[in-house]
DNA sequence: TTGAAAGCGCTAACAG
DNA sequence: CTGTTAGCGCTTTCAA
């Protein structure tokens, strides 16, 4: 069965297609009865416009793209769902691109992106090379960046105060006593885990208190490489009481690592993650960690991408949120010892 | 900045656009001299060719159709990062739609997807409206079903025995000796919980075992509201010593239902979840359940959408695969008691 | 109010 | 080998 268009909509209503195409669009002056007419058949030939069409005529293409690491990720994965949702309301559907924060995977969605002219693009991954972004902004395309932040990139953005949450990791686990800590932290020089790490070490640097040597690990974003990054820390002849983990997939790694050992969470030892994953309210312990108001941050960051994409081209903004402690139950007092 | 257009190649490369074009797609023959000199300027135009363009004339959009219930549901981002992995591969990229299995959500991202002329859709969600699917196959847009099926849809499918999957779990449980179990199951009629159901009953029947009323409870599928079906079932005088809950997510909430009624798990109660998550590594205990090889299924799934795609008007396929039974923590022995 | 016609960027014959 | 030309389905002047 050929597909209907709008030439056959016009043909059996009996006019031409430029009426037709006013009729839908709403544009120029239609009468009433013809444009019932043509609502008519359009109904009965089933008729649906080829977006393809109408964006190659320099319109919208309605689509959008949504860069993140990995959309099994639970952190990634809501995000992408309240993207869609919000676009979905606009008309607007979306593409999901996972890099894995490599880089040429990012590349080459960026490149499929521009060529299928989507009217935006969501970035909430990693990004070094600035210039293909420079590049993709010069031609118009609007970006903005989620919860991520490239130095040379201009492109709005709507982050989290990372360094606030580290420090909001930092001042808990001080609060509840702890003195010897340790981090796991993330592989690639993301600028966030960057950030969460230096909050955290400055609220403990406030309090006078230093991280010992080899109290910084550096793991793969997965389950069984936190776990295997905490395991080294656990080794220590003088054991953390407490560490802070740079998102929730390695605060479970962790988790497993400690209970693996016959080490209790959070008696004799406290953890806390970062992101507040549904992954961290289905642990056991339940997982304390720094929430980002992630509905906010998507919803503005897809205001301002769509606003972009209507046309105004208002200043860059980079617009910061603040991170929240959620206390579960991984964390609690050290236990007096050695 | 104006896009560069094919045009503006070959004036650049002093060439025809049909030239162009042909060393582009390596169709036809065109010098070696004129192609090198033609892919140097479209580098140093940063030509992306206009997939708009060549869609509109009939090619593939490189586009696919990804439905499925919610993307922030790990079961089904780990899907749909196995689709998009598959589809970057072969130069596709998905548009992810999560329906929450409500009717309208399907009907109007499948418009929306016919109008963007995708080159193909998968579909993993429930589909009561068959209609609009076989007006689309007519279309000839390629559909494939996968983990789902609908009676009165003609596509392609690749499904899990579910009925085989509930048979597992009931073995499972029956041969560690329990005889007092209980169901959690889905509330929307999702043919693959009712298969799950139905193959659990048959297990047990086979045995001579019954369920007692009110053992069976259905509930959305959220940890909480498993949490609360789970509650119910727990307040029963004579309390099941296992239950089997249709999905790992309503599995969650039956062991914090458990843990909540200080109940442990397994040795006061078993649980079985199924789908094999990323959530049943991460609880502890950890879940027992039952997987569906998804990777192969979506393998499979992908390469029926796009040979069919190719054209290949195969006769239409269903593929069972086999679930297996993985054990893990939150089954055991029942206690022996009244 | 309506319609004819000119493209949007690209591919596919069909001539040279 | 290479260029010319006619669309793909739609929007948009510009006349009528």
């Amino acid at each position: 069965m050929k597909t209907t268009t709008i030439y056959d909509v016009a043909k059996e209503a009996g006019v031409s297609i430029a009426t037709v195409s006013n009729a839908i669009n709403g544009k120029g002056k239609v009468s009433k009865k013809k444009r019932d007419e043509i609502f008519k058949v359009m109904e009965r030939l089933q008729y649906q416009p080829s977006v393809i069409a109408s964006a190659l005529m320099g319109k919208k293409t309605y689509t959008l793209g949504l860069l993140i690491p990995d959309v099994s990720n639970p952190f990634f994965s809501e995000i992408a769902r309240t993207v869609e949702d919000l676009a979905h309301s606009e008309g607007y559907s979306v593409i999901v691109c996972s890099t894995d924060n490599r880089n040429e995977r990012v590349e080459k969605y960026l490149r499929l992106l521009e060529q299928k002219s989507v009217d935006g693009i969501l970035i909430g991954t990693g990004m070094e090379n600035g210039e293909l972004l420079t590049q993709l902004a010069e031609k118009s395309v609007p970006i903005v960046m989620i919860a991520r932040e490239s130095a040379d990139v201009s492109a709005h953005s709507v982050l989290t105060d990372d360094f606030k949450g580290g420090t909001l990791a930092a001042e808990h686990l001080l609060e509840l006593g702890h003195r010897r800590m340790a981090i796991v932290s993330e592989n690639f020089e993301v600028s966030s885990s960057i950030e969460r790490v230096r909050g955290f070490r400055f609220a403990l640097f406030e309090k006078g208190i230093g991280l010992e040597d080899g109290s910084i690990v550096s793991s793969d974003s997965s389950i069984k490489a936190g776990k295997k990054a905490a395991e080294t820390l656990l080794q220590a002849t003088e054991r953390p009481t407490a560490i802070f983990c740079v998102n929730d997939i390695l605060a479970i790694g962790a988790l497993q690592a400690a209970k693996e050992a016959g080490i209790r969470v959070p008696e004799q030892l406290s953890i806390i993650g970062f992101d507040d994953t549904i992954l961290s309210t289905v642990t056991n312990p339940a997982l304390t960690t720094i929430a980002q108001p992630m509905d906010q941050m998507v919803k503005l960051a897809f205001g301002l991408l769509i606003k972009d994409a209507d046309g105004d081209d208002a200043i860059r903004q980079r617009i910061v949120m603040s991170p929240e402690l959620i206390v579960r139950e991984s964390t609690g007092k050290p236990t007096l010892e050695a």
